[in-house]
DNA sequence: TCGTTTTATATGATATCGCATATTATATTT
DNA sequence: AAATATAATATGCGATATCATATAAAACGA
């Protein structure tokens, strides 16, 4: 009996399509390395939409809310909604475009701005880390990659 | 005038941590890229989650919950009301393990192995396209860099 | 074997998410 | 300038997701 059959025999089955499609690679690498920074963002008792909007706001303060949602890869009206809780805490305040009074500009407040500094200082020693773990040297590479895919994907569509 | 300063007066700003941020990069290239699919899956009427249950059945059917919702990137409880509405539209089975009688073992119904075969080459074809659209020749490097990625992860937890 | 612990799934309550649409402001057309 | 169209954000509501825990079965210990 040769080698495949037996795999197959022992339950250790088939290639398959999933563990070889890109969509599911890229979800699940980045469901589980994710998973491990939110479990930090859990203990400081930070929601993962508030860690997104506070990360994006503290490399480009003020963006309207359409715009943010986008960078922060969350619905609008979802965005809408975190902003009125992260408000409630004063990490964030609004402010209603001077030209365009439809837009409204979010924009950090000292506290959130202090938070999302220690965050980011967090995310950047995870980040060391995994990159560690993976004895990843390529990894320029791979984010190179994954830019492009980003970009590609933004413009077309 | 220096360019950098140039750059930073037009408000092109500076580089920002977030987007070389391997996590971010991560999962915006997901979410833009799923979300294509995603798309396609709201015309055939199957959300997300199904198709992820359909998916992970067709490579290994009578899968049990815990292992299953690990697979299909979901948590448990979770799973256990998908599998629920999925039973409803008859798609799926449950079905008691003979041997360990606390486990539930999830089958693919005919109709549900079906729609999963194609669904399963529409994803083929999204994944196709994509990969034309990225001009990527190195997508098997990527692929293995992100199994690498995820095998790691999986492992160590 | 009885009690305790662990494991697997289900359930219920709560919060989040997302769609459709309302509201308000600007742009465009006539 | 009035009417209409388009754009930006907010709101309501139903669906989804998550947490904590209940239930039930198996494994383990004394």
């Amino acid at each position: 009996m040769d080698a495949d059959l037996k795999e197959i025999e022992a339950h250790e089955k088939e290639p398959g399509f999933v563990d070889g499609y890109l969509l599911y690679l890229l979800a699940s690498a980045s469901h589980l390395a994710s998973g491990q920074f939110h479990e930090e963002l859990r203990g400081a008792g930070i929601r993962v939409p508030e860690w997104r909007v506070l990360a994006c706001l503290r490399d480009d303060d003020g963006q309207m809310v359409t715009q943010l949602a986008r960078f922060a890869l969350m619905e609008q009206s979802h965005l809408t909604k975190t902003i009125d809780q992260m408000t409630e805490r004063g990490l964030v305040t609004r402010r209603s475009d001077e030209v365009d009074r439809r837009r409204v500009r979010i924009f950090l407040s000292d506290k959130g701005r202090e938070l999302a500094n220690g965050l980011v200082s967090q995310a950047k020693a995870h980040e060391d880390r995994l990159v560690r773990q993976l004895g990843a040297s390529d990894i320029a590479q791979i984010k190179s990659f994954l830019s492009h895919m980003v970009e590609t994907l933004e413009n077309n569509e």
